[in-house]
DNA sequence: ACAAAAGTGTTAAGAATACACCCATGT
DNA sequence: ACATGGGTGTATTCTTAACACTTTTGT
């Protein structure tokens, strides 16, 4: 080879997700620099030369949401875009992680302000090509919450069946109905009951399940 | 930012995938120069600034196997492997795509030898982490041949009912039923009959289908 | 006439869907 | 006693899975 070989800019970019009120929403960042100063924007940054993806990715979440990766039960890689650019000097990829997570706590930092949760149905412009990073982010969760027990990320250790299926209706977007919700989730045995019940307001408390393992299996069947 | 950001090494490897005699196969070169001198290796090559990571796929499938994306009905982004060391300055990003074919003809070039294909099942030691990159591309065919119609892709335009049912055998690795096939394929209504028979040998001729679209769709229901 | 792959239908078991009422609690 | 969400079962339809013989062709 007789050329010196020049690397174009790689970045990161994470999709958080999590459920709050019974919808699916997203962590965005509003940018305080160029470009899209002032718009929202997935929280992102460089992958320098020597960390891997998942180095950069842990960086991206420390320094602009102020999260680590032990916040989050359930990380995948999901994509790498070919994105615009983010940078005048020209094209850039950039590689998508999805996390998911439940009772985040997020914090403003140097570079970002108002690191918010938004709804992922209502989502306005967003900066760079993140509104479709978001559409394929929200697809592929559909795909591991239908196949896999991802929606363990969504939930606390210890959740109501009724928590549960209301994740499944964040995330896919539709109503279930509840026995047969119930009657098949079940089936898959990989719940198990514990002896507490979660109460709140004036109706009969619900009881406690939890997952048998907290980390992605396959489901017998397709949800 | 204070300091100049130097971006890690990127590259690109292909998975090119064929179904010869009712096998899966896959598409290794013998590499010609270290690391890994010697042996089989996926076709891969450096991404350079400027370039978009399809581009430089091109550019790979070209230069080191003598095929272009014209030759291949199907191709999709399979992941960002944080690959082993291909170089001795440290780590790298690779991107993997996988590339669907049918009837291809590959070529040597200058820094390859041999491209052939080899049945994914009995793969003896290859080079890098190329091993695990293939298993990971074989998962990600059987799903998409699962729930989508990318088949195709791995048919010629006509064909038979059993070149279809052979061509599911080979990507999931095991035996199914004639007649359950059939059935459940027909049902999707993806195909058309043509008017054209197809025989070979002593023995009833067979009549061709074609899929109605030539492009990856879902299937109704899961295969 | 035989060998070889094409083509075709039925039955039984399992999975999905639709659907409505009683239970336990707080106020 | 009432309002609220928790909890439960059955009947119907659809899907899957198991299984064997006749047809068409070349030699």
């Amino acid at each position: 080879m007789a050329y010196v070989y020049h690397a174009p800019t790689l970045t990161v970019d994470v999709v958080v997700f999590q459920v709050i009120d019974g919808r699916l929403h997203v962590l965005l960042i509003k940018r305080k620099n160029e470009p899209f100063k002032g718009e929202l924007a997935l929280p992102g940054g460089y992958n320098a030369a020597g960390d891997t993806t998942r180095q950069a990715m842990d960086r991206v979440l420390k320094s602009k949401v102020g999260l680590s990766r032990a916040d989050f039960p359930f990380i995948e890689q999901l994509y790498a875009f070919d994105t615009v650019a983010r940078d005048p000097r020209g094209h850039a990829v950039s590689i998508v992680y999805m996390a998911l997570g439940n009772n985040l706590e997020c914090h403003d930092s140097e570079t970002t302000q108002e690191p918010a949760f938004y709804p992922v149905d209502e989502l306005g412009d967003i900066a760079f090509d993140h509104e479709d990073i978001v559409a394929y982010a929200v697809e592929r969760l559909r795909a591991r919450i239908t196949s896999f027990t991802a929606v363990f990320a969504l939930l606390p250790e210890d959740f109501t069946l009724t928590q549960l299926q209301t994740a499944y209706e964040a995330v896919l977007g539709r109503k279930l109905d509840k026995r047969n919700f119930r009657k098949k989730f079940l089936s898959f045995d990989v719940l198990e009951p514990t002896d507490k019940y979660y109460q709140e307001g004036a109706h009969r408390p619900a009881l406690l399940y939890r997952f048998k393992e907290r980390k992605i299996q396959p489901l017998l069947r397709d949800f």
